[in-house]
RNA sequence: GAUCCCGUAGCUCAGUUGGAUAGAGCACCAGCCUCCUAAGUUGGGGGUCGCGAGUUCGAAUCUCGUCGGGAUCGCCA
């Protein structure tokens, strides 16, 4: 572990304190915005009212009594505040020296006892990953890999949606494809969410056209029973006016109808071809595709039916399988997945029902469960224990049709989930849209009797992700994939590269590299609670970007160490013995990135207790803002004297070290050219 | 209506447990490659930190109220 000095010196003035004045009052460090304010700052207003003394009277005894080390220049008070002066060089040499011994700086044993579960992106397998869904996995990955970095053992999984209503028409449109002997024309997720987005639309019409028919408001017995006309539309607004609807059922078809002969017509421009290949099959072979899609979830809820579950399964997996080489593309890798519908099957939502039942948990309405939150949470602790104030409503489990939804399964998952990696805690990257459902997890265990779970679960949530122009919608085949994120990013870079002096092969690596960098880190850089509107040109625009910025002061960084032989410098052997440097620090932009590269693995520290991956992003352009200036304002191999070598040389390398430590931290990738 | 989150420069965002003169990037204007890669750097303009009270030596930060945006609150996941 790390000690800080800025610690120790507060401890002295601590002790200070006690001996002087018996009072225990905490001190608190901050860095001076002005260098003539020094380089460490204590306001001594509170301690001084438990004292009784001035603040100026007690600074001026703290001095006195206060100890310098050879790392401290000399102490000085300013208008109540305790100012510290380090002495530069000094203090270059205990830190620049520890970096330098080090394997890798900032990593540390902080959490080497604890063994984690990470969940995130668990998207649906129904359609590719897109720009919604990169945030939860970017967050994820970086909090794995924070927790990693600082000792502990994590297990990354994926749970694996495949119950969800939708997912029934997908099987159906998708095999109706296949044995037909149509074959995917991209790749296989793409092509997953085409079907999603046509057979979730056949479906929609079916049942409005349903709907009308069994008013006996059918138009045309003739048309399709999954095609939507204008002259349809017409149809059966005249027909609603002159119904005996009320105002409010009339507004609702009505919408309905219009929206979905909107989106009808969007993808039949988008996906032409596809879209006649599905209806003509849909046409000829399913009667009642309602009826069909409902018999297939419920034997696949069942899974008895080997040839549907197969059907099932494969459909899911191939998503899958687009998802992880999305995923891996974009340096994140899950270590296993949990399949809700296995949870399905393990029998356990019914006991989990029965029990929470028996001991008053749940309120009856109709077929309708309903677990009562408030009720619960008050009677065990739980709003006590987690400081709730405030009524928690009460959550649907079971539907008025007597189905169990999906936070059925997902209580009985997690009754097991910790299990899996004998883990002492469990991480679930999940929006913040799932805030009661995710709440109710952890109550219902309560409910259960099982505290120690419960309280071993943590639902980090962040804030959705909106596009431009409105929400995304998957349904609608409406939205930016991540495949086409990165293609748009790579497109940007090329454009740059393309005067360079560079192989196809290496800038084909560089593209790439900086492509995610560049979209990780726009992602990375913004605190998860607040909402976003994703920008695609924004964050491919490598004018506006930090990611390719932080690359590209590793790569200048680098490309001095490799220079210095060219200039009769022998690097290596400076930095192999930095204790016999005589540092001298001229700029202030050298002590600036000193005093920087020092805060690095608190910084760590502090981003992973509170979970906040985004005080690694903005550490980190900090540092490589500062690296810039520093590589303009002082030449490194053309330094004046020999010290001033040894010291740059120092910091060149030490600042190698720090943004390997923070590339791996955020997953981005090293270049070593650019 | 209730609950949670957010509101800082034209735009996108930083701002540790309350600390000294609120910071970056983009965009705009004007400079810097005979010197380690200009995906860089220097300078300039641009802010009543949504609004109003309160707490205190001190508030962008804490409390209360209020306005605005987003999400959730009984059958989607």
């Amino acid at each position: 572990m790390y000690s800080r000095i800025y610690d120790s010196i507060k401890n002295q003035l601590q002790e200070i304190l006690q001996d002087k004045h018996d009072i225990t009052t905490e001190l608190v460090w901050s860095k001076p915005h002005s260098s003539n304010l020094g380089d460490l700052s204590f306001p001594l207003f509170n301690v001084a009212k438990a004292t009784s003394l001035t603040p100026q009277d007690l600074g001026k005894e703290l001095i006195e009594n206060f100890s310098l080390t050879n790392i401290i220049d000399r102490l000085e008070l300013k208008g109540g505040f305790l100012n510290l002066f380090f002495n530069q060089n000094e203090f270059a040499k205990l830190i620049l020296s520890e970096i330098i011994s080090l394997d890798k700086y900032g990593k540390s044993n902080l959490k080497e006892k604890k063994r984690i579960i990470v969940e995130h992106t668990s998207a649906n397998p129904i359609s590719p990953l897109h720009i919604g869904n990169i945030r939860n996995s970017i967050l994820g990955d970086v909090i794995g890999r924070l927790y990693r970095f600082l000792g502990a053992k994590v297990n990354l999984r994926y749970y694996v949606n495949d119950l969800g209503r939708q997912i029934a028409p997908v099987i159906i449109g998708y095999f109706l494809l296949n044995n037909d002997g149509v074959k995917p024309d991209t790749k296989i997720d793409i092509w997953i969410g085409k079907i999603y987005a046509l057979m979730n639309t056949f479906l929609e019409i079916y049942q409005i056209k349903s709907e009308f028919e069994s008013l006996s408001l059918i138009p045309n017995k003739e048309s399709s029973s999954y095609e939507l006309s204008k002259a349809e539309l017409k149809y059966y607004q005249a027909k609603l006016d002159t119904s005996s609807f009320d105002q409010q059922q009339k507004e609702r078809m009505l919408k309905q109808l219009q929206k979905l002969l909107r989106v009808q017509n969007s993808l039949k421009e988008k996906l032409s071809e596809l879209y006649l290949q599905l209806k003509n099959l849909l046409d000829l072979n399913i009667e009642d595709l309602d009826d069909l899609a409902n018999k297939y979830l419920v034997s696949y809820l069942a899974g008895e039916d080997k040839k549907i579950v197969d059907k099932f399964r494969k459909v899911t997996q191939d998503t899958l399988s687009g998802h992880t080489e999305t995923l891996n593309l974009y340096n994140i890798y899950h270590d296993d997945f949990d399949w809700e519908s296995e949870v399905s099957w393990g029998g356990e939502v019914g006991k989990i029902l029965a029990q929470l039942d028996k001991k008053g948990f749940l309120r009856h309405d109709g077929q309708a469960l309903l677990l009562e939150n408030d009720k619960l949470a008050s009677q065990l602790g739980f709003k006590e224990k987690y400081n709730i104030n405030y009524e928690i409503p009460d959550l649907i489990l079971v539907n008025s049709e007597g189905i169990a939804l999906y936070p059925c399964r997902d209580i009985a998952y997690h009754l097991h989930k910790l299990e899996k990696f004998d883990a002492d805690y469990c991480i679930n990257v999940i929006g913040k849209d799932q805030q009661l459902a995710q709440l109710s997890v952890r109550t219902a265990l309560y409910g259960l009797g099982e505290h120690a779970i419960a309280d071993k679960i943590l639902h980090y949530d962040y804030e959705i992700v909106t596009l431009i122009g409105g929400r995304m919608a998957g349904r609608e085949f409406e939205y930016v994939t991540c495949d086409e994120l990165f293609i748009m990013a790579k497109n940007e870079i090329e454009t740059i590269l393309e005067n360079r002096d560079y192989s196809a092969v290496i800038k084909e690596d560089i593209a790439k590299k900086v492509s995610i960098s560049s979209i990780r880190y726009s992602i990375l850089k913004i605190d998860p609670q607040k909402t976003v509107t994703f920008d695609a040109k924004k964050a491919v625009n490598p004018n506006e970007n930090t990611g390719p910025f932080l690359q590209y002061s590793y790569a200048r960084a680098l490309n001095i160490l490799q220079k210095a032989p060219e200039k009769g410098i022998d690097a290596d052997s400076i930095i192999k013995s930095a204790k016999q440097i005589n540092f001298d620090i001229k700029k202030e932009i050298e002590w600036k990135m000193i005093s920087l590269m020092e805060e690095l693995p608190f910084v760590l520290k502090r981003a992973l207790t509170q979970l906040k991956p985004d005080f690694v992003a903005n550490y980190a352009f900090s540092l490589a803002s500062a690296f810039h200036k520093f590589y303009d304002a002082c030449p490194v191999l053309i330094a004046e004297d020999k010290d001033s070598l040894d010291t740059r040389i120092a910091i060149v390398f030490s600042f190698t070290k720090c943004l390997e430590s923070l590339f791996e931290v955020m997953g981005i990738d090293i270049l070593e050219k650019m």
